[in-house]
DNA sequence: AGTCAGCCTCAAAGCGCTTTGGATGATGAG
DNA sequence: CTCATCATCCAAAGCGCTTTGAGGCTGACT
């Protein structure tokens, strides 16, 4: 059923249709209600497509999801961020469009993006310091919201992030507090902005109290639960070994405790651990009282406050950019307590 | 730059032009070469509404994830499922259209995108063991692919699954061979059928060697890590605790594990643990020592499939439906072993 | 020279919708 | 009774592409 079988099968013309379904006030309350009911009983949907054509706008949001041969990982966060997302989409009509794209072809992928007209704007994903996807899609002149921020980009743009510096500066400042002294930062990539902040926040807070960021105890790698597990395995095992980690995500920070346990030390009480939190649906952090002592932020929430940013900014192309940072509060886990009286860490007798 | 402008900046027809892009027969080989050119230069590409229109398909293949009012979750599993077939759908030409949809909403959502003509097939996710949407998209029309099974279902239709039944038969197996007698069942929510097929499995095996199913020993739930934590807590605070537990993702095998160390049970030797591992990019089952026995199938290489599957219906409509079972083998990790020579449990009549 | 393939190119008709610029009655004022 | 006004409705022109049916131009064959 389309249009014009729809108007025929009613005895109206097209024009007059279509009025009564968008709501203009040219039609009567009377065959508005008929019309609508026709269009209900037929379940006529007008054809994205051609109302795309004649009004030129495709009421879809796209998203280019960065994947890369070497590494063929798919960021676990990005389920809950796109489900939060998705929600905002639906509640106001628009659809949202995926796209994978190797890290080479990103440039022709977004040129393709705004020749094809597939969406009327984007989300970008894991922005890295140093981003030139920002200044072409500026360039392109297709509205856009980063998830993050981009260190190096001077204009302005529009973005949602988590204040991932003040966060992790807190999260030391608190192991420093316990008195803890040999602090490992176990980082996400570090070509990621978010994970450049971080550490700066980490190095601002250990020079604040006067501590050392031990290159030996820091590490920048893809956040899976065999980089937390070996990489406190092998810190574990150091002659001055640290007393407390401070730790980019859950499932690193699961690695983490396996190894804490697996050295026969005490999560908590020998070690301390810090982790960031993105509060995703499947990975909660324990129940009533968290697992691990970590900085939240809800990832979900991130998507939805994106995508409200980038729906307003399709809506009214002349708006000001709007950003919104958003806090990742400290919450006390069982996680962490205070350093261990001796200085080398006991390790379990081998 | 359109297809007008670039036929006019090439003095030549509209048609020409799109021939030759679209390699069509009657263009001479240099002219192809010249528009292709040209096409280059001014980074043109058609747009994909009017093309679509035109041609009266939609390019695009859509997934439909249902999300519930009740528990906000997102699969993990399906980050690394949309990341198969997104990379097929690239391959092809292809976009992939998200819709989050909420429980109720499904048979509108579906009617919508049929009649919308957005997409050009589906891929049905999540389904229960009674699948209304299945016989619903049959009646539309649409091309769809479903990732996993439905019990109920007799008409053929086309599904990429993984054969959960005859795994966990084998992981039961390999437990009572062990010498496990006690074994708890950590599934996922049974209303969806790939649940039931795995229960199906344990308890086939269970009889099969003679051992009872205790339901207090069997649950099922959404796959959380808490889940496996509080499961396993509880379970082995019984008085006849379980030796082994048989889990259906790892992320709940995480719980357990965690609550096993927590009782102060070594794991693969007090207690063995047996899990379902999707092999998820960023949650690999250890290093080159598998750290869970498990069974395991790549749901990233799921979405391929289907996403193949999916495209080959679509491009031959008349071909017979196609269908593909996964096996997934054993793998065995550290997490299990010998069952512990039992001192106090009663122990079951041989 | 005439004719006919064969090759290349074109104008124009859609695809299903929105939207502009009227047309048509009905209504009330003059 | 006439005329402007208003509320309704409509025909037709696009939106940017594909595709049909035809037409021009070669060169080769009769």
């Amino acid at each position: 059923m389309n249009l014009k079988e729809l108007a025929a099968h009613l005895g109206l013309s097209q024009t007059t249709v279509s009025r009564a379904l968008n709501g203009y006030p040219e039609v009567s309350e009377a065959t508005r209600k008929r019309v609508a009911h026709a269009a209900e009983q037929h379940n006529y949907s007008p054809n994205t497509r051609a109302k795309g054509l004649a009004t030129g706008r495709a009421m879809a949001v796209g998203h280019v999801i960065p994947t890369s041969t070497r590494h063929e990982m798919v960021n676990p966060i990005f389920g809950d961020f796109i489900s939060g997302a998705g929600e905002t989409y639906a509640q106001n009509g628009y659809d949202m469009v995926l796209s994978m794209v190797e890290d080479g072809d990103q440039a022709r992928v977004y040129r393709e993006l705004k020749a094809k007209g597939t969406v009327d704007g984007l989300i970008l994903h894991g922005p890295a310091a140093a981003e030139p996807r920002i200044g072409l899609l500026r360039e392109l002149g297709l509205p856009f919201c980063v998830h993050g921020r981009s260190t190096n980009e001077q204009a302005p743009y529009s973005w949602v992030d988590v204040n991932n510096k003040s966060a992790f500066e807190r999260a030391t400042e608190l192991l420093a507090d316990l008195g803890h002294r040999r602090i490992a930062l176990l980082n996400g990539l570090e070509a990621m902005d978010f994970a450049r902040r971080r550490r700066a926040g980490f190095e601002a807070a250990m020079a604040t109290r006067g501590l050392v960021a031990d290159p030996a105890l820091m590490r920048s790698e893809e956040m899976t639960e065999t980089y937390g597990y070996d990489s406190a395995r092998e810190m574990l095992a150091l002659a001055d070994a640290p007393t407390a980690f401070l730790v980019s995500s859950m499932i690193v920070a699961i690695g983490v405790r396996r190894a804490v346990e697996e050295t026969g030390l005490a999560l908590g009480a020998d070690v301390s651990v810090i982790t960031h939190d993105d509060d995703l649906s499947y990975l909660r952090n324990g129940g009533e009282v968290p697992l691990f002592t970590a900085t939240r932020s809800s990832v979900r929430e991130a998507g939805q406050i994106a995508a409200k940013l980038l729906l307003d900014q399709i809506a009214n192309p002349g708006s000001p950019i709007r950003t919104q940072l958003l806090e990742a509060p400290l919450v006390l886990g069982t996680s962490t307590g205070p350093a261990p009286k001796v200085t080398a860490a006991p390790r379990a007798a081998e």
